[in-house]
DNA sequence: GTCTATATACAGATAGAC
DNA sequence: GTCTATCTGTATATAGAC
């Protein structure tokens, strides 16, 4: 790791806020260096382009991801459950990646579209042995795919439509008993 | 209906298009008149501003809607499966609706997550009286929204992790168990 | 109804000073 | 490492001819 630059990460941390809370298109180079208090010409140092700027952030994604991956695994309450649980957005640096790699792959970037299926894959391969069958597979990795929708949409705006508190654990225990 | 002018149908159609295909940011006016073979100036006579052109797509979007929860209400398979055969893509125009509104609350368009909302509530409602409790509607709409999510990330590239033929009809079954 | 021409703003990126 | 100044393209929108 080697202390990263700080301008660096604020830029990138900038980038990524203005991707989940205001879309893509509001993700400027111009926007993400006003937000990090740069300069434009601060930003081109670290990041060249803003290809750059993207790869960079589904970087962050791939590592973030494969630490979820790991702590899935030896989750006390279960793959499913903690899989399922963590569907819910709390705002978390894997919460962020996730939600700011599918804005750029809702726009056409092909990278964030590899990025986004490579953890699927990942969470798939890991939960496959705690299910029943490959219809109990989809049905857990489709409805955490439904609470990030969810999430992705209220990310900007007021919350609304994703369970939590009790009705969180009630759906849990739902989909536990349905996969296994 | 009194037959609406072709151009303004041919823009809102290429503009719709270029939103599930490429997304927001390549959705502009521009692309669309030239995509749809007007001139700018013919697209401004229809739409007289790129907030016309999106309100019209939502409004679309209510439409279809509509017809969907009355198809729903009369499937001879149920409801619980229709509505979750259905929320897999197969192009037609309510599936488009969906994906180029998705794609402009993802942007930040507060009619667009309004729009959404309001279609999400109206299954919510029709489902309801078919399910066992809150916890399977929740695993209901989970399921189609993620399936949608999954339709919304490959609608631009190839296609890729959605279930389709047994593997669609094994889901089915499983999430009619689960839920009543 | 549909067109061309143009105004204004902002995007991504380069050059080079400090 | 961070800045200012500037180039080039493209976005939304207006004005007005046909």
């Amino acid at each position: 790791m080697s202390r990263p630059p700080h301008a660096r990460e604020s830029v990138l941390d900038a980038f990524e806020r203005l991707l989940v809370e205001d879309g893509e298109r509001a993700a400027t180079m111009d926007a993400a260096a006003r937000a990090a208090g740069v300069s434009k010409g601060g930003l081109l140092y670290h990041f060249a382009s803003k290809d750059a700027l993207e790869q960079a952030l589904l970087e962050r994604l791939d590592a973030l991801a494969e630490a979820d991956v790991a702590a899935m695994a030896t989750a006390s309450e279960g793959a499913v459950a903690y899989f399922v649980r963590t569907s819910v957005m709390d705002g978390n640096a894997l919460d962020r990646a996730l939600i700011s790699a599918s804005r750029l792959a809702q726009s056409g970037h092909a990278g964030a579209v590899d990025a986004l299926r490579r953890v699927r894959a990942r969470w798939e391969d890991e939960l496959r042995p705690h299910v029943r069958d490959e219809a109990a597979l989809d049905l857990v990795l489709l409805v955490s795919d439904g609470l990030y929708f969810n999430n992705a949409l209220n990310a900007a705006g007021a919350g609304g439509t994703v369970p939590r508190g009790p009705a969180l654990d009630a759906l849990v225990a739902l989909v536990e008993r349905s996969a296994r």
